[in-house]
DNA sequence: TATCTCTTCGCATAAATATGCGATTTGTCG
DNA sequence: CGACAAATCGCATATTTATGCGAAGAGATA
């Protein structure tokens, strides 16, 4: 028997799904609360649910902070996103606080339930246009930004230097070399980078734009 | 009319989907080939079909580098893998190189054929649990290993404007604070993070350090 | 051979950073 | 209230960086 629970402040959805749900074999609906905070207070009373259903949209705490706080203290429960919401942004902060699935409202009660026991045999619901922006933003870090900035090896060098945050005299003490030497080198590195600063070296290096 | 191509070396399962495929009222499987650059060469000659299955385990090259080159030629192309691997690496590398969906094996034919229509209707065909692996993906960079440094929020400025590769006086007119007072904050940080320069600080800081 | 680039080194100086010591103000909390 | 953390500011000084100018050897290439 897996036991649902739902979060979602429109009455009249909300007791279509839960009625639907309750309804079926293998299912069982008995929390049912129109906010986070209010669910909260149950779960202190019961027995998790095995699912729950949540909606983005509430009074009081959003759905999102909602996910967190539940998976905080009941990591058990697979979390299923139920919304309007088809922006990115609301996709993945609802993803990146722990939701294992995301549904938009237009589901039918039977997808629902299909996407109940698809969660519950290890799968991830979700709505054919979430799967997409999922998958596009792995696609999108396609844009080719570093038009390879050339640092000749020496210069990559001493630039690892810097990101290990040695000072000149420690990396001319690495490599063997006068601190002239790595003053010189850094120069070049600086014009062929367009910075001035050690910062912005070790800034580029580490987000990966050398 | 939906114009289906397969690269996949099993001539039993090639044939088998090719068929099928082609059987439907809607679809049209003329391209059915073993390797990658088989497909390149029909794909010279040819018009591109919409959609393409792709293997990942091809005699030559790899799937994964084929959709790479195919994505950059014929850029129009929807690419579905169907494969047997199912480990993140090849899942992620495949939506990297601009796979719009990925299948694993075992799925029947009716479903290939709805995961097709799915896909051009906007959605990204996935088996449950290699939606599941993606999902993950995003809940993953939870493991917090940093002990957390308890920076204050203005220590938290300080070292966002390091990490932006300001001097102390360009913070001090960021926050319109003066420059003792950067000073002030930065020996304080240097102490919480027991480093003593500014490199450090920032390579901590975009390493995910603090 | 003449010309480049890469790497090395030196000297000099202005600017920025690191660090020590001390101080005031504003909250918060027991 | 008194203790304490956080944020603010000042002054002083030793180090480190940033940058200008110049030079020389090794190796690649036209």
């Amino acid at each position: 028997m897996i036991e649902i629970g739902i979060v979602e402040d429109n009455v009249k959805i909300r007791n279509l799904i839960q009625r639907y749900l309750d309804m079926q074999e293998a299912m069982s609906c008995k929390a049912a609360m129109d906010s986070v905070e209010e669910m909260l207070e149950y779960l202190d009373k019961h027995d998790p649910p095995n699912v729950m259903l949540m909606d983005i949209q509430l009074p009081g705490m959003s759905g999102i902070k909602g996910i967190e706080i539940i998976k905080e203290k009941y990591p058990e429960i697979e979390i299923i996103m139920l919304t309007i919401y088809h922006d990115s942004h609301k996709i993945f902060d609802s993803l990146v606080a722990g939701a294992s699935g995301y549904l938009l409202k237009h589901t039918s009660l039977p997808e629902i339930k299909e996407s109940i026991e698809n969660l519950m045999e290890g799968g991830a619901p979700m709505s054919p246009q979430i799967a997409r922006k999922v998958i596009q933003h792995f696609t999108k870090p396609e844009p080719k930004k570093a038009p390879e900035s050339n640092l000749t090896s020496r210069e990559q060098d001493i630039v690892n230097g810097l990101v290990d945050g040695l000072s000149y005299k420690l990396i001319a003490d690495r490599f063997d070399i006068s601190i002239d030497t790595v003053r010189a080198h850094i120069r070049n590195i600086y014009k062929k980078l367009h910075v001035n600063s050690k910062a912005e070296v070790i800034a580029k290096s580490l987000r990966g734009e050398i």
